[in-house]
DNA sequence: GGGAGCATGTAACGGGTTACATGATTGG
DNA sequence: CCAATCATGTAACCCGTTACATGCTCCC
């Protein structure tokens, strides 16, 4: 009703990137439910982006299908399963394009309880941050392993390409987090030696 | 006023992370307004955990007052600027100290747009990816230059080792981030290469 | 004089979480 | 038969953000 001639956003009441990335996984062109796409969240998305709450999922949906950007479906009687289908429609591709094209790309955001932990060392014990520590590190290994596995599945699938990129990403990523870890634990060890620093021959 | 007896925890509302970063950062002793808190977190929290927003650090610091962890005082009149200095208590010690015992560490959040968006580069095109690439690289080579000079300057104090090691770890991070912004322009680049891969000679 | 920075807050909003509720189907 | 998984939601909560309001002081 403005009297503005906007091109691409007649009514971009903008979404927050959550309904960006459920849409992102539509994308891909499949038709899929809540479920479906949770779990898909929890392979991919996870490893650079979290992946959203079973209920967030659900809400986001309900949102681009009043959008526009996505219709449902009830699957057909010879699914065993009672559940809703989602795909998404030609003005959710375009939307999805513009926001890529147009939203300004946010910094990215890291959380990490880990170095907050050490960092409040003096408030702490020496074998209690190690133990912190090691922790995480075993937990960025897991990582790795577990975005390692998710890749070699969509290897050498031009449909993939960018998926798989991502992914060789999140490899190096965790491969560095798990590095870093370690590069930590030993500072931290120096640390512990160095009190009883009265070194009685240099 | 509980028939329990419980050692360290009379009361503990278990606060939001930012209370305990607040804490934290007046753990270090000094006493600081809630203007000070924030420019410190800007040049040392920030580079592992973001920096909370001014309103919420008053926020933080009201609750922190009344749940007897800090207390504060206007500035004396000496003082050219009406403001409202915070220190931490014996018990707000205590707690920092019983949180970082107790409470379980949070997996890291990493909310990461830039892989998100290359994620989705079916949808975009090469330049803007490779733009946005770039432009990530030299915001993590801009991080790592800052959280450089923040170590700089507390080096070699043993008060400040365990933030010192916390500021080596972030930059070893953000080095860790440029280098995969690398990988990933490289990456793109032999994407872009082949789609006319109607190689000639194997 | 005026802009940058200092300093403290209030108000509104909403995104995303956990907890809860419900019920079907599958497979050991 | 019973647990795990599939499947979809509602309700409450609150953290953290942005926008706004206010006024001071420093320095060019």
């Amino acid at each position: 009703m403005s009297s503005r001639h906007i091109q691409y956003a007649a009514d971009v009441e903008s979404l927050p990137t959550t309904a960006w990335v459920v849409l992102g996984l539509l994308s891909f062109g499949r038709e899929l439910s809540g479920y479906d796409l949770r779990k898909w969240a929890e392979a991919s998305v996870r490893f650079f982006y979290g992946s959203p709450a079973m209920s967030q999922i659900y809400r986001e949906l309900r949102r681009l299908e009043a959008q526009g950007y996505a219709v449902s479906r009830p699957a057909p009687p010879e699914e065993p399963r009672r559940k809703r289908l989602y795909r998404i429609t030609p003005a959710g591709l375009d939307a999805l394009a513009g926001w890529l094209r147009e939203a300004p790309v946010e910094a990215p955001v890291l959380k990490h309880g880990v170095a907050l932990r050490v960092w409040l060392g003096h408030l702490s014990d020496p074998a209690t941050l190690r133990r912190t520590v090691l922790e995480h590190r075993e937990f960025a290994q897991r990582m790795l392993d577990e975005v390692s596995a998710a890749r070699a599945v969509a290897e050498h699938d031009p449909t993939w390409a960018y998926p798989a990129m991502i992914e060789r990403w999140g490899e190096r990523y965790w491969a560095a987090e798990r590095d870093a870890a370690d590069a930590l634990l030993a500072d931290l060890a120096t640390l512990n030696q160095q009190p009883p620093a009265t070194s009685p021959v240099p």
